[in-house]
RNA sequence: GGUGCGAUGGCCGAGUGGUUAGGCAGAGGUCUGCAAAACCUCGUACAGCGGUUCAAUUCCGCUUCGCACCUCCA
């Protein structure tokens, strides 16, 4: 049974799914105005992260993420470059779903753009108006009536004087009828140019909220299980959709809402607008790979701030590595063998720890302590000639089933086995004669020399073993760039 | 001002009323021709001050510091 925090309700609760066929998952998505930052991702990596926890408790699961292809920001932009709307942000979602890739993040079942479903806002917009809880201003606006919806601030857990008493000081551009009003639909304004629809309110755009409302209803139904995001959408956006939704149907939207902390640099929030952000572009330029971005934003807990920095790569790269030499030792004790039905107890007991962990609100630090625990025992065994072929493809059976959770040991290795180019094998050739002839001069010279190659020689009992020389060193790439 | 969250060893980062988090880095050791990998051991970590308790890093209060949200923001 997996427990997740609803800040709802500010506690952890059991999770039980509405209904068997699927778990209906909205994940507020990208506003396709430039690329993503890794502290966007960080979200984007516990959305991942939930999915796939769901997906390893057995549930069938329906994410839908929105795509927000119509807003200021992209409005400006695509004036700014003199291209139409969509030409602006087509390349911006395309590296989007790069980027994902990048970071092994699933793909959602449905992926909505906002300029594809303004039916289904005009229609919302129209049920709110209906029950008297928007109105239309002079400019051709219409804003949802806070005042006149009383359940306002049940996610926030503001009182509306709180609203009004700590602003900052209010641009008001439109004519609201009260501070806590925003807007469903946004009348004509020259910055808009040609991105306009008509309405039954007249020409205009949609409001920054009613996308994600729409468009969550569209597809997963008038109340869902579960709804995410960064911990900064809670005010006003997802309030907003609360009041949007719930305004319009009188049912439940949300059953679940979870929401992860922000990625900080230097203690301070990363973001766009403070301008110390890094893109993953920026990260794969400096030689860090997708897949240790991934794990240092697997590293800790979705629901505590995360603290960026280049140590953390590091510390990746050879944690990754210390994975992967046990997998790779697995997979050669196991030799092709049949996994057994029954794991070793130590393996039973990681993996028992590890499930607890993934189902105990999305633990992954814990989680990753029981694949390290997996590791260690692993190859302890291994030293000790005490796993059976048998039990070492079970025990990597393990590790692929903790793969699913953490998407991060199968994925993005470092290509080790690529063929050797005629100087290495020729120099590993004279290596093992030199072995041979108890040479160990010529032999560690031998070694250096396959080393600035680019490969690593270790001697083993069976003979040497040669690597490719990639993600398993230790970085000095950090220092370099 | 309002509303939340946080302060853990060199770094990242869990957790707990008394028993090892984990990873990285560092020290020592085993193995090895050497090295690497692996394994073992180690570091008097829980912001400060009070309180509750047989026992507090863990609960309560206060203080200090930090972060976030209060209509751009993952």
């Amino acid at each position: 049974m997996m427990q997740v925090y609803n800040s709802l309700s500010r506690s952890k609760e059991p999770f039980t799914p509405l209904t068997p066929d699927a778990v209906r998952l909205y994940t507020c998505g990208p506003t396709v105005y430039n690329f993503a930052h890794i502290g966007n991702f960080r979200a984007y990596t516990f959305e991942d992260l939930l999915r796939r926890a769901l997906l390893f408790n057995g549930y069938r699961v329906m994410q839908v993420m929105n795509l927000t292809d119509v807003d200021d920001k992209t409005i400006r932009g695509a004036r700014q470059a003199g291209v139409p709307l969509k030409t602006f942000t087509a390349p911006f979602i395309q590296a989007f779903f790069e980027d994902l890739a990048t970071l092994n993040i699933q793909r959602a079942e449905v992926y909505p753009a906002a300029t594809d479903h303004l039916p289904e806002m005009l229609e919302l917009i129209g049920k709110l108006m209906e029950r008297g809880l928007a109105y239309r201003s002079d400019d051709g606006s219409v804003y949802f009536s806070v005042s006149a919806w009383p359940a306002y601030g049940k996610l926030a857990h503001l009182d509306r004087s709180a609203l009004r008493a700590g602003a900052r000081v209010s641009h008001d551009e439109y004519e609201k009828e009260s501070y806590g009003d925003f807007a469903l639909w946004k009348g004509w304004d020259e910055q808009d140019g040609e991105v306009a629809w008509d309405s039954p309110w007249g020409r205009g755009r949609p409001g920054w909220h009613i996308e994600c409302s729409a468009m969550a209803m569209r597809y997963l139904g008038e109340t869902f299980d579960l709804h995410t995001g960064g911990i900064d959408n809670l005010f006003p956006h997802h309030e907003n959709e609360i009041a949007q939704a719930e305004g319009a149907t009188g049912k439940p939207f949300v059953a679940c809402w979870m929401h992860c902390a922000h990625l900080r640099v230097n203690g301070e929030k990363m973001s766009k607008s403070l301008g110390n952000f890094f893109t993953l572009r920026d990260l794969l330029s400096r030689g860090w790979t997708g897949r240790e971005i991934r794990y240092v934003l697997l590293n800790g807990h979705y629901r505590q701030p995360l603290n960026f920095t280049f140590e953390a790569l590091d510390a990746a790269r050879v944690s990754l590595a210390r994975v992967d030499e046990c997998v790779d030792a697995l997979a050669a004790a196991a030799g092709g063998s049949a996994p057994s039905d029954a794991l070793p107890d130590w393996a039973a007991a990681a993996r028992t720890a590890f499930t607890e962990a993934v189902n105990d609100d999305l633990n992954l630090p814990e989680a990753l302590a029981a694949l390290f625990a997996l590791v260690r025992e692993s190859n302890t065994a291994m030293r000790d000639a005490a796993l059976a072929p048998q039990s070492a493809a079970a025990v990597l059976s393990l590790f692929d089933r903790m793969d699913m959770v953490l998407g991060v040991i199968r994925f993005g290795r470092a290509d080790r086995d690529g063929e050797m180019p005629p100087e290495v094998a020729e120099r590993v050739r004279a290596r093992a004669e030199a072995r041979a002839a108890r040479d160990w001069h010529a032999a560690d010279r031998l070694r250096d020399e396959l080393a600035s190659l680019g490969w690593e020689v270790r001697d083993a009992k069976e003979g040497q073993k040669v690597k490719r020389n990639g993600a398993m060193t230790r970085s000095t790439a950090v220092t370099a760039s």
